[in-house]
DNA sequence: TCCTAAGTGGACGACCATCTTCCGGTTAGT
DNA sequence: ACTAACCGGAAGATGGTCGTCCACTTAGGA
């Protein structure tokens, strides 16, 4: 493979992450090549046809995804703090739009890449082993889940209209509202915050 | 209008209401119709076209929303209840997602509902002048704004995925962090929960 | 430098989804 | 019983996207 189309290949993969994130699953081709400067058909030489793109892309995608959970596990203090910081990483630079984007997926492609998949639950795994180790030490209330992380983290970053530092902001305070605190400040005026059941549900 | 048609005619604003909430702004003609137990036919002997059906249906929303905040005003005990009460009415059936589908309307549909425009413009005042009395009496943070309420709220009704019962939990939550509390348990551990800085911007 | 296999852009035909029209058959209400 | 109004859904018109094709360009070895 020449050194250009190398380079060329690597273009379309980011375009196409940045483009489905801000356009969704179904952004056409088009707008694609235009994001990395090239024309359509270099896109169809490289990749068979668009699920073929999608399926690199999102590959690449879950391995990143992956590592970071990895990159949190081994320098953070503690499973709670891995959390945290796992979870800023993740809405930091419009990841979690892409990944709402991805998650609707046609099932058809999603079958058409175990290895995605086998990933992907890996990861969520090991995220779940970690909030139950938070909630072991008493770090975390223990009724919250897995689920509600990734829900509030989804929320949270798919909208192009919510500004990134903004987002931030709000889950900070969420990621608060779930620690556990010992001074008792956790108890809410009217218990709503008590109401978080039903976790755990992936 | 003889009886059997004004009853279509609801019908289809009906449907097409609950359609655009589930399928978004784009969702087909057909969709609606069938929604409606209608022919296509049926809808365009009472709509010239599309967009007459999408104003319609909005205006009808707008003037609902409206309706509701009045209530809220006049019904709770003080101006902080009737955010609280407004808001949870909001996140009902729905109408969150709604709300989201019609935020992108085509600019130009838009201008051709000056009504729309001028009651929702109106709707957000009043709402505002509810959040700074509120403000003003301390029975709410001085640091969030109607901005960050109409984006939680929208951000929590606007996703199918979302139980309701669960957004609705979340947004008590939320709320509840919007409140002013005396006994100092507002403070949170690393001051996230300060920094909603930038409200107040529409 | 020159040569050529590899690469490139974008026009274009095929295809599909949706909008809107139209008309033969049905029905509410007098 | 009569008819103006109404109904459903087939079908033409339209617009947008996919994927192909080919004339032109370029990287990189001889």
């Amino acid at each position: 493979m020449r050194a250009d189309a190398r380079r060329n290949r690597d273009r379309i993969v980011e375009a196409a992450r940045a483009v489905v994130a801000e356009r969704g699953i179904d952004a056409p081709m088009e707008l694609i090549a235009r994001r990395a400067e090239v024309g359509v058909g270099t896109v169809y030489r490289r990749f068979p046809d668009r699920n073929a793109l999608i399926a690199a892309m999102a590959g690449q995608y879950v391995h990143e995804i992956d590592d970071a959970l990895t990159r949190a596990e081994a320098q953070e203090p503690g499973p709670w703090a891995a959390v945290r910081s796992f979870v800023m990483w993740s809405a930091d630079q419009g990841r979690g739009a892409l990944a709402a984007a991805l998650a609707d997926l046609p099932q058809e492609l999603f079958d058409a890449m175990p290895e995605f998949s086998r990933v992907k639950s890996g990861m969520v795994g090991r995220l779940d082993a970690l909030v139950a180790a938070a909630q072991e030490r008493g770090d975390m209330r223990a009724d919250v889940g897995v689920a509600d992380v990734m829900r509030l983290l989804s929320l949270f970053t798919c909208h192009a209209d919510l500004p990134q530092e903004r987002a931030a902001h709000y889950l900070l305070v969420m990621l608060d509202g779930m620690e556990k605190r010992s001074d008792g400040a956790g108890k809410r005026s009217d218990g709503a915050g008590d109401r978080l059941d039903g976790a755990r549900e992936i």
